[in-house]
DNA sequence: AGGATTGATGTAAAGGTTTACATTCGGAGT
DNA sequence: ACTCCGAATGTAAACCTTTACATCAATCCT
């Protein structure tokens, strides 16, 4: 009676007076067995307390029942809300999610490419915009995956996230309908397509309302909040201001708007600024950030459905499957002021 | 020469001409096979690009090299940097880190508590002050466990954090200092034992000083921004107001300079307030936000040494590990006021 | 009535690894 | 020269599950 070691399958087998097989029917294809014998396996899993080795099972079929969620970075103020599609969408299909945590280590993810390869996950989600193997990546034997959030450079792998083109021009079009002309753009990014993509809608918008675009206001970025600050101290030391700082995301903004307060600027007396992704920090700024929402959850969720079509051998009809952006109006835009003295 | 199945200890072993014991021992217990043999077994694996099937592994080691950290919101800004300490300590030891989000629903708790039983997991962290398998948390059988950040309340587990007590000890200590009598304490709590060490350090503090203690300056809550807000709503309902705010933890801290900015009362003019747990958006706060600092890296690696130890059958010595807090000062103590008119 | 069909269950192999035990071989000790 | 020992390696069992195939009984059809 010791309960030192757990259940297996044939303690359950020998207390139902059946063999081990019909007890995997019981459980994986109740139809296949009778009435009666289901009902007896039922209540000797009660009694013994059985759950069914995960590691056994994965070896025998071959493949485990878990998805391994990859971001470089946890605290990342718009992972944990993509987490929850995916964990939801994946539980309705009898999967479970694994995070790993690459800490932007290419070592760290090399560990995971491991995990991969020895069978422990199905399929992978990528919550980051480059595979995270370092220089193995070519070679990289993948199960299927999915990118989110921010499309994935290298490895033309399929992508759910944001119409980041459309979410930039809705901003720059509330900032040309205020009257702003000179525009910033905050945030410029090679290697991030997903920011590409923002500076694109804004030069897209820019151009449309036929305004000069000035290159000297197009301040590189690498999406923090010291990269915000670092890109207001320089523009400062030009003499062209922008009424309007376009910043590439929430977290840019909030150091351009740190920066401009301690300089003793209002916002948005002075200067309007936007953001994008709508993270709930936005909220809690002082005036609160006009910004672009991401429909984070439905991202997760139909990045997850991808995968499992993909898991089922169907190819993808469509490479990238893109959400419509919403603009959420708060209080850091405002008409352009005559551009302050220096 | 298809590379579509993945490489086994067979295929290694065929090519280096030994048995496939050899080949695991070469890899697990080098030192046990002659040198050549050795050599010819590391060459082997590098041309098939074996990797050890880890399912198999555990199968028959019967656990695994995984550990499961179990959180209820991904998102607390407290969780990343504990993660990391957890990770990096793990990784030493040659395991692997799981996340698991249960996002404070039991039916989630549960699935966690069935991957645990399927052996799919060595040991587990649990960041969270409450076992997250609802009402089955009693007759659970857990492999070894340790809790962290906060105390677990049901379940006898042990634990890595802060000295709560101490901690807020050291924000009365200095507000009190500064030369405040009547401060008030936002965030009381009786099911989060954390929150509850920190009210008893407050209530030490105004003893220590022969300071009366009021019951109406102790607002209860449950750490969030939106707690914080309602305090303040609340106490200025009453007549007594306080001139300083200790609050429970720096979210319960934001919501309270929020409410008091919307006021149009000024920090720390006319009311200081005190945080617990600097997490990064205390220095973005306007102004920043006095604090206690979590030690937060070095909790997850003291918490998952533990847990090593635990692994290893050693019963721990001390059943509670307390690390020590530091004051970090900024800019929202200041020296009480007369009390402003309402 | 006899053969075919169906439904329910059992038998046994396979999946990749680790490791106790067996085997082999060369050399040391007497 | 014989025994014994240790080092190096091989053999085979075990971990727990799923499932193709075999078996068996009962039912159906003509």
């Amino acid at each position: 009676m010791s309960k030192s070691t757990p259940a297996t399958i044939e303690d359950v087998a020998r207390l139902a007076e059946v063999s081990i097989a019909t007890v995997s029917r019981a459980i994986h294809t109740p139809e296949k067995v009778a009435k009666e014998t289901r009902l007896k396996v039922t209540q000797a899993i009660a009694i013994t307390g059985y759950t069914t080795n995960a590691m056994a099972r994965s070896l025998r079929l071959g493949r485990s029942n878990m998805i391994l969620v990859v971001a470089p970075d946890i605290g990342d103020p718009n992972f944990s809300n993509i987490l929850i599609g995916l964990e939801n969408e994946a539980r309705a299909h009898g999967y479970g999610v694994l995070i790993g945590h690459t800490q932007n280590d290419p070592q760290r993810g090399l560990e995971y490419l491991k995990f991969l390869n020895s069978n422990q996950a199905a399929g992978m989600i990528l919550f980051t915009g480059i595979l995270p193997f370092g220089h193995q990546t070519m070679t990289a034997r993948l199960p299927p995956s999915v990118g989110v959030f921010e499309p994935v450079y290298n490895g033309g792998i399929p992508y759910v996230g944001v119409d980041d083109a459309a979410g930039a021009r809705k901003a720059i079009d509330l900032l040309i309908t205020e009257g702003h002309r000179r525009i910033a753009f905050i945030g410029e990014s090679r290697t991030r397509l997903g920011h590409a993509r923002r500076k694109a809608g804004y030069e897209d918008g820019m151009r449309a309302a036929r305004l000069e675009l000035d290159p000297g206001l197009i301040m590189p970025g690498d999406g923090t909040i010291e990269s915000g600050r670092l890109a207001v101290e320089q523009l400062f030391m030009r003499d062209t201001l922008p009424t309007a700082f376009m910043c590439v995301n929430d977290q840019t903004a909030i150091g351009v708007m740190l920066a401009l307060t301690a300089r003793g600027y209002s916002i948005p007396g002075d200067f309007s600024v936007t953001g994008f992704d709508d993270v709930p920090q936005a909220t809690f700024m002082n005036p609160t950030l006009t910004t672009i929402r991401q429909p984070r959850t439905a991202i997760g969720k139909q990045a997850m459905a991808l995968l499992f079509k993909l898991l089922q051998d169907e190819k993808p009809e469509e490479t990238e499957i893109l959400l419509a952006p919403d603009l959420v109006v708060r209080n850091s835009v405002g008409a352009p002021r005559s551009l302050p003295k220096r």
